[in-house]
DNA sequence: GAGAAGGTTCTATTTTGTTTGAAATGACCC
DNA sequence: GGGTCATTTCAAACAAAATAGAACCTTCTC
């Protein structure tokens, strides 16, 4: 097959749209368009991941979790350490709650906050991100 | 010391604001507020980090990248699995592509997108999320 | 060079997430 | 009960991200 004939796009999958024929090729071992969709993950799981991700995409809800990483904090401490003012980083301590990443406890007039073993798991996985990304991917 | 006491938020930390007295405790171990700050990953990280999350904490483009991770795919394939239409499709390409997670070079009229290193090891990180998350934390 | 197909870019609009400050809650102490 | 402290809740203002549709650019093919 010539190059041009391969750019050229003959494949058609089951009457769907015509694409390169080596990825024609390739898709059919998956079942075409159809199979490759079916192994899918579902939509919960989807979703369960994607709020995941969203709970971390703010860098001061990372900075707290890094923080309850060391050790449980009560909300004046996290407040001190990250310099946010009170109804914001009572905000974002919601998020991550909602999330499952960090859960709270009252003690008197303060309330404790610590880690869960999921935010844990996370950061573990953020460190490793960081650093398979320094020495190039 | 005493429930009471130990709740009553003796300790002060270098004049900071006073704390329940065990969280004092552990918090002078840490080197203080400060010292708990210092051991922080620097803004840059916390910015990578919250990047890559901010990519994939969307369905569509999670999709993209599970599909992706089977094999490389056009654009119109990726179109027909995920029921997207155009310009929307292309923007959230185009946001995966920026944050490093896939990439994409010209086959003749076709646009070729594989996912990077980078992305298959979120979606490896991502199923060990669901998994934990499943079977209790 | 005209026309079609695959994708992308642009602009306006809508939606979603974040910030802020004020007011409210709940726990404690006197 | 009245006061104070730690924290949350609420509503409005603001900012950022997502969507839709039209116009556009490339790379074919004829």
């Amino acid at each position: 097959m010539t190059r041009k004939a391969r750019e050229r796009g003959v494949g058609e999958v089951g009457g769907q749209p015509a694409v390169p024929a080596d990825i024609a090729e390739s898709l059919r071992r998956w079942g075409g368009i159809e199979g490759l969709v079916s192994i899918l993950p579902p939509a919960s799981a989807l979703d369960a991941l994607q709020g995941m991700h969203q709970a971390c995409s703010d860098a001061v809800r990372l900075k707290i979790l890094f923080l309850l990483e060391k050790q449980p904090l009560c909300v004046c401490v996290i407040k001190n350490a990250t310099g946010v003012a009170d109804s914001r980083l009572s905000y974002h301590i919601q998020v991550l709650k909602k999330a499952g990443l960090i859960g709270g406890n009252q003690q008197g007039n303060y309330i404790i906050y610590r880690i869960t073993p999921l935010g844990k798991k996370i950061l573990k996985d953020g460190r490793k991100y960081l650093f398979s990304r320094e020495d190039g991917e």
